[in-house]
DNA sequence: TCTAAATTTGTAATCATTACAAAAATAAAT
DNA sequence: ATTTATTTTTGTAATGATTACAAATTTAGA
């Protein structure tokens, strides 16, 4: 994936730091929070401010690029995978999963006439490593 | 429905403002936050703090009679109900409807040997209403 | 009544996010 | 190449929800 290329088709000018922050959140796939990205570019970028973080965040999810979650309420955390899908969080480590789930039997006989745009599932407990020790 | 009692039932005293927060949150049903509970009850109660809205909230589900939605990722909205149900926002009108789910076809294929404590399903987009006018 | 414990309250601290204007970098025009 | 305009980045201040904490008040017990 070329991804000055992949920014310039969404209509984004890839200057450096949008080309270093979208590398990050494809490449590791780990559904960062802004500070995460932030420590973890400004070892490369000196110069990086939360502030473009943010800015780059955003105009990632205006271009649609990117998506965000909230499985917890005090942080967002953003993911280079748009397709609709859910998370689940270990609360012992941390780790965040992607789930595949079947809208078909979620919510369908309440919403009737509704119009979807967005669906989120959060799921929380505890993952498959952290309970075999 | 009897609050005192119910209160009491799950450990928990039933003062004064315990009572009215309960009494506000299970008679209105409308997930309210912390401000608008605050603003609903300090009319009643002139001498309430949010302080006491936060601390009741909290105490509420640590005994297990109150739940939490982070359907925005700026405030966190409060449930006198406590089985497991998803939300609809209208992005238009700000209403919050309850909405059912199966579990069982929410992600189970990957969730093999991991152990589910919590589920939230978040779905945004328009009602019925908003959408006839 | 006197004393101890629990509850409520007000205020300050925290922390993620947003607002905003200056600085730096890039592109366009001369 | 130099100047000028536009875009992007940056740093700092403002905002707003939540938490921490200690004083004040209320409740319960001796
Ligand atoms: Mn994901
Ligand atoms: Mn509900
Ligand atoms: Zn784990
Ligand atoms: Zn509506």
């Amino acid at each position: 994936m070329n991804i000055a290329q992949h920014l310039s088709t969404h209509d984004i000018k890839p200057s450096y730091q949008r080309i270093k922050i979208y590398e990050y959140l494809y490449e590791k796939m780990n559904h960062p929070t802004v500070d995460v990205i932030y420590k973890n570019l400004v070892g490369e970028i000196p110069t990086l401010s939360k502030s473009t973080v943010y800015n780059t965040l955003k105009l990632f999810i205006d271009k649609g690029i990117t998506s965000t979650l909230t499985i917890e309420d005090n942080e967002v955390r953003y993911d280079a995978a748009i397709d609709s899908h859910g998370h689940f969080k270990c609360t012992s480590c941390g780790a965040i999963f992607d789930i595949k789930y079947d809208f078909k039997d979620v919510a369908m006989n309440k919403l009737k006439g509704f119009e979807v745009k967005e669906t989120q599932v959060h799921v929380k407990g505890k993952c498959n490593q952290c309970l075999t020790k």
